[in-house]
DNA sequence: GAGTAAGTTTGGAATTTTTCCAAACTGTTG
DNA sequence: CAACAGTTTGGAAAAATTCCAAACTTACTC
């Protein structure tokens, strides 16, 4: 984070234009919007509801149909990485480099772990009809003195 | 698994019933007959609508409502264990040892991968606020030949 | 820059999975 | 077998996500 050209200053756009162009996207008011917000603050996981609040506190104008549209395009074009770790609720991850997670079980945090923080040293041979496309490891947490069964 | 009586004879109900009993669980005729379609056929995944169907294709009569219950219930007492890897959709896997999970994208297939199959090597240490409740890797596949995106 | 085709956005309805609820039912205990 | 607690049930409700057709933008062309 040594940059000549701080993000987020004189040209707001720039970095999420960039991506937008890289991915085939249409640099739309919403998206680059939504970039701005997921790209210029480091690595984050939020859910698609939280993108919506957010964007709306901001002043940003968007429906959360589009805000599903948009993580699940982002996604699609590896620009963000969606992390499965909770029934019923889909995170988005800005972090796409190979890493993996902490979660936090009573609130659904999570927490990145750099990748060489896990070292696997066996793995499994994919089945004969198939190649892996990925490696996630969730070390799942609880809150020291938090005794609650779920 | 070299018992004398073998499983699902002429006490069809024994196993299930001890492991109830066990759990603190009133042997009711819905979980008696969950539990032997659970438990009955060696190590599985299934989802609450599987569940639900497979046990109404055998005669038996239980609401869907039920079937959540119950396997929620066993989630909580440790005879079924949560697997989460599909956005929207939750997996029931009857093997509760220490193990890992192959996981093939496009039908939403699982495969268990024993403990011993994969070896981690360095686990980072849990943040001071937190102890790990468990480790899960998933190993996310792709059909050899399939290019889909999703 | 105006015209146009293709791509996007939108609110609302629809879908899917799961939970909730109050009434009916069943298992247990004495 | 009475009585209480624990279970089951169908239907309604909740929560997350997708679908849809109409309105709107963006990119292209001249």
């Amino acid at each position: 984070m040594s940059n000549v050209r701080p993000e987020g200053s004189d040209r707001p756009f720039s970095q999420t234009l960039r991506r937008l162009k890289d991915a085939g996207l249409r640099p739309t008011r919403q998206r680059l919007a939504l970039g701005k917000l997921l790209f210029d603050a480091g690595d984050r996981h939020v859910t698609a509801e939280q993108l919506h609040d957010e964007a709306i506190s901001h002043g940003i104008k968007v429906s959360l149909a589009t805000v599903y549209n948009t993580l699940n395009q982002f996604t699609d074009t590896g620009l963000l990485r969606e992390v499965v770790v909770s029934p019923g609720r889909s995170y988005f991850d800005t972090n796409i480099d190979e890493h993996h997670h902490f979660f936090y079980e009573e609130d659904g945090a999570l927490k990145d772990i750099p990748r060489d923080a896990i070292e696997l040293a066996t793995l499994p041979d994919a089945p004969v009809d198939a190649e892996v496309t990925r490696v996630d490891v969730i070390v799942r947490l609880r809150r020291a003195g938090d005794n609650r069964s779920q």
